[in-house]
DNA sequence: ATGGTTGGTAGCCAA
């Protein structure tokens, strides 16, 4: 089965596009970032009319998470990131869906942007990447099938981006941001693009300015971590370039993995 | 090269 992410950028305005990319490529379940719709405003019937289910985490203007599965949705089983319940930012849901014999729990993630550095903004990055790691060590317990995906703003390595010294004083790229992301690796995770791609110049980013993409000035900050269970099903993994090539594109692109199905 | 572009919203904020 396909399992892919995507951060659209605004749901409304990337409607067409990824009504567009949903038909071209199929994915069996398709998470969303960025969708900057409250749950009620999200326009769900141009993508149930695909034969989609939807499970949907929204938030006024900004944020916003959405998982879309070909296969029904046993059941959502977080909305919101657990560890603070103070924190009101839509950047988390959490669904389980048939696979194989069993199921596959799919945990669809927006980590904090942090920019700039020296504020309340890379603080709360780092925070919620410190959940985040409790989150997934008690999934980890479980011994089941997971995957974490989604827009982790996260350059894990220089070769993870064409021009690594231009990101030196990003969120994005700090000493602190890197170590939280491989201390949630080496909980026991893999990185499903670097192991089925293991070279460089596999970016997921290239931003709307000054001609980013023509430059191929990307960065990999979009990830599919598996759990071992889902790692042992890996198939293949990839990334739908062509999207960032179209008209009114998201400044990211798809992630996907192909998972075995074993019946 | 301290600029540049996009989306959501209603003035700027977030990225």
């Amino acid at each position: 089965m396909r399992i892919a992410t995507w951060n659209i950028n605004g749901v409304k305005a990337r409607l067409d596009g990824a009504l567009t990319w949903l038909k071209e490529t199929s994915p069996d379940v398709a998470c969303f970032q960025e969708i900057k719709s409250l749950t009620e405003a999200f326009p769900k019937e141009p993508f149930e009319d695909l034969g989609y289910n939807l499970a949907v985490h929204g938030q006024k203007g900004f944020n916003g998470v959405a998982i879309l599965s070909k296969r029904p949705i046993d059941e959502v089983a977080v909305r919101g990131l657990p560890g603070d319940d103070g924190d009101a930012q839509a950047r988390y849901i959490e669904a389980l869906v048939p696979m194989g014999r069993g199921i596959v729990r799919v945990c669809n993630l927006y980590l904090p942007n942090g920019n700039p550095i020296g504020t309340e903004k890379f603080t709360y990055k780092l925070a919620w990447m410190k959940r985040l790691k409790a989150h997934i060590k008690s999934l980890l317990a479980l011994e089941e099938p997971f995957v974490v995906l989604g827009d982790f703003n996260v350059i894990p390595d220089p070769v993870d981006a064409k021009n690594p010294q231009a990101w030196v004083e990003d969120a994005l790229f700090q000493p602190e941001s890197r170590a939280a992301y491989r201390e949630i690796l080496n909980l026991g995770l893999t990185d499903a693009l670097r192991t089925c791609h293991p070279g460089s110049g596999i970016y997921t980013f290239w931003d709307y300015q000054a001609g980013a993409f023509q430059k191929d000035h990307g960065i990999r900050i979009d990830h599919i971590l598996a759990s071992p269970q889902a790692a042992d099903l890996i198939v293949n993994a990839g990334t739908d370039k062509f999207t960032r090539a179209w008209e009114k594109p998201s400044d990211h692109i798809p992630v996907w993995v192909e998972l075995e199905e074993r019946a």
